[in-house]
DNA sequence: ACCTGAACACCGTTCAAGT
DNA sequence: ACCTGAACACCGTTCAAGT
């Protein structure tokens, strides 16, 4: 039978866990779907909207679990930050492949939302909702970036969910004191 | 007269800056010098070793100038911050070129020491300088890499500035609330 | 509708050989 | 000491032609 989207983005999906996204590409794809190259470019117009997708598709497993309820708005923005570095840890070169889309695919902008959301409800206007899941954005993605390419051979994972945790505490006290006060 | 490494290097510079990353390639990098690719090998072992050194050299450019006195611990963190994320948007996928290098070159270890200096000074015990330092470190590093491949070319650099500031203040009260209360 | 075959215009890297 | 020439093993992408 033939190969549908679906496929060329599970395939995508496995090949970067294993190999890594250096390794992802159209050739050593399409071999293990069982075509040539060219084939690819049926179900996808690009390489990069082929990795825009698999991005997207990444995003959205932060998404799955709806929130706990009655979580305050630090306990809520712990959450989402938390489950945001866990999913991209959770892929080889996670954080590296989320910061290389072109524009916000739906998911990021979802997760966007859900972060102003929380903002929101806990009294912040649509400025400040905006500049402080910014901040939580900024952080998280350049701390994750850093920690995968870099801390993960070194240093165990409790040792770098502690710290995160410390880090992300002062910014969520930043949004405390400048927004929220 | 032969070339010497510091010529690759500036060749590397001015290829970067013109044309970006992507277009940084060896064989491009060659043509530019006058060599063939093969002679750059001469000079660098690798692509990856040129591309450090290159990363080295736009950090050491956020540590020429010599810190204004009299300024308190707020001021010196958002001058520093401030000068790597200048620093990064005056070079073509600087921030990119930045998150790209394997271990920290000497000049990012030497920024990364001047703010944990200036943290120890306002009375910080090292773990808590390192804790502030990388949080300020990975939010720079978040935002730029953002901002540098995404919003650059749809938002004015003033209003860009203006919400870096914001956001910067909101990781300085963080720091100041957590880690020096 | 989906894919092959074959090509095009590239990459980074190596290394004997030249000067 | 520094570089050429030529090769090796790759890339992403296109597209007529096949089924």
């Amino acid at each position: 039978m033939p190969l549908r989207q679906a496929d060329v983005l599970q395939g995508a999906m496995e090949l970067l866990d294993e190999d890594g996204l250096d390794e992802l590409t159209t050739r050593r794809l399409a071999q293990r779907l069982g075509v040539r190259a060219g084939a690819l470019y049926w179900h996808y117009p690009s390489k990069a909207a082929l990795l825009d997708a698999l991005a997207d598709r990444i995003i959205g497993e932060m998404l799955t679990q709806p929130p706990a309820d009655g979580q305050d708005w630090p306990d809520r923005l712990r959450d989402l930050a938390t489950r945001a570095r866990t999913t991209m840890l959770a892929h080889r070169d996670g954080a590296r492949l989320l910061a290389s889309f072109t524009a916000p695919p739906p998911n990021a902008l979802a997760f966007f939302g859900s972060l102003t959301d929380t903002l929101r409800s806990a009294g912040a206007d649509d400025r400040a909702a905006h500049l402080g899941a910014d901040v939580v954005t900024s952080f998280v993605n350049g701390y994750t970036l850093e920690e995968q390419a870099r801390q993960a051979a070194v240093l165990p994972l409790e040792q770098r969910d502690a710290t995160f945790r410390l880090e992300l505490d002062i910014v969520i006290a930043g949004i405390r004191v400048q927004l929220l006060g």
